[in-house]
DNA sequence: CATCTGACTTGACGTTGTCAAATCTAGGAG
DNA sequence: CTCCTAGATTTGACAACGTCAAGTCAGATG
C-alpha cells in the first residue's frame, strides 16, 4: 500500500546513514517521502492504519526522533502543539495560516543554516534560525469575503 | 503575595484596552509583570497556588486567549509542546538552548511587524514573521566542557 | 442598589508525548 | 546458512496539555 519506490529509497537512506533499515523505520520514512508535507505522529499512525499496516504509536515515536537526530527528517517549527515531520532534503522556512493553520513550506534564501544571527549578542552559539511566516493564506482571504 | 504595583499597573492596562478589570485576569497578567520571563498555563496555576491564590486551570486558559487577543501578552513561539507566555512590551525573537531548553529574549532588529518578509511568492499576506534561534547557551557550553 | 451580560468555575474528556520492561530482529561473525 | 547480540520494537500504563459544555458569579453601568 505504499510506492515500492519510496520504500526503496527509504532502505537506502536509512542504510547510508548507518541506521539499522527497520521495518517501522522503512514505512515511515517511505510514507513521509511519497506524502510529502508536514504530519504528526498520529497522523502517520492513522495513514498506516488506513493502508493496513498497523504500526505502534510509540514506534512511529522512536522512528521520527532517530530520524530527526540523523537528519533524515525534520521537524517544523510551527509554534506550540504538536509536532510536526517532514522529509526535507533542504533547509526551509514555513508560512502558518492564522484561519486555517496550514502549513506551507517557504525557501530559505540562503538555503543553509544558520540563515539569521541574532542583531548584537546572544546568549549561545546559534546553528539554527527557524522563521515562522504567520498571515492569512490566499485561500482563507477569498472565503472572509464571500 | 503579589507586588502591589504590579497588580495596579495590571488593572490599569486592561481597563485600557476596555477589558473587564476580573480577579483572575488581573491576578495572571499581574503575576506574568512581576515576574517576567516565559510561563506555561500550569506553571502560572502552580505559581498562584504556591502564593495561596488558587486559580482554576481554566480560567488561566481563558485570561491568556484574551490577554494574547489583546496583545497584553504573547505567546513565545518556542517550538512544539507546551505554549509560553510573557508580558512584552515589543516585538522580539526568541534564543532556544538545545540541552536546557531555556528561552531567552532577543531584540528584533526592526522592533515592529513583520519584520521580515519570505523571498519570492509566499501562499498568503505574511503580517508577522517570529524567529527562533537555537543553538547552546554559554551555561550549557561551560558544563559540557568540565 | 439593581440589573444584565460577560467572565468565571467545575468536572470530564480527548490528544499528545513519555517511561520501563519484555520481546524481537537486522546484520555481522563463524 | 545459522547463530548471536546489541539495538530496536512492542506493550500498557501514565503524565501533561488543552478543550468543551453547562451552571454560577460578579464587574460595570444606570
Amino acid at each position: 500500500m505504499i510506492d515500492q519506490s519510496s520504500l526503496e529509497t527509504a532502505r537506502k537512506f536509512l542504510k547510508d546513514r548507518g541506521l539499522r533499515a527497520t521495518n517501522p523505520r522503512v514505512l515511515v520514512y517511505g510514507l513521509l517521502r511519497e506524502m510529502g508535507g508536514h504530519h504528526s505522529v498520529d497522523g502517520l499512525v492513522a495513514q498506516l492504519e488506513n493502508r493496513g499496516i498497523p504500526v505502534p504509536r510509540m514506534s512511529v515515536y522512536n522512528v521520527v526522533t532517530d530520524l530527526q537526530h540523523s537528519g533524515l527528517i525534520m521537524c517544523a517549527d510551527c509554534g506550540p502543539g504538536r509536532a510536526l515531520y517532514e522529509a526535507s532534503d533542504e533547509w526551509h522556512h514555513h508560512f502558518v495560516c492564522r484561519i486555517c493553520m496550514e502549513v506551507t513550506d517557504v525557501p530559505c534564501i540562503l538555503g543553509r543554516k544558520p540563515c539569521l544571527v541574532p542583531p548584537g549578542s546572544a546568549p549561545g552559539t546559534v546553528d539554527e534560525a527557524q522563521v515562522i511566516f504567520r498571515g492569512v493564506c490566499y485561500a482563507c482571504q477569498a472565503k472572509l469575503q464571500s
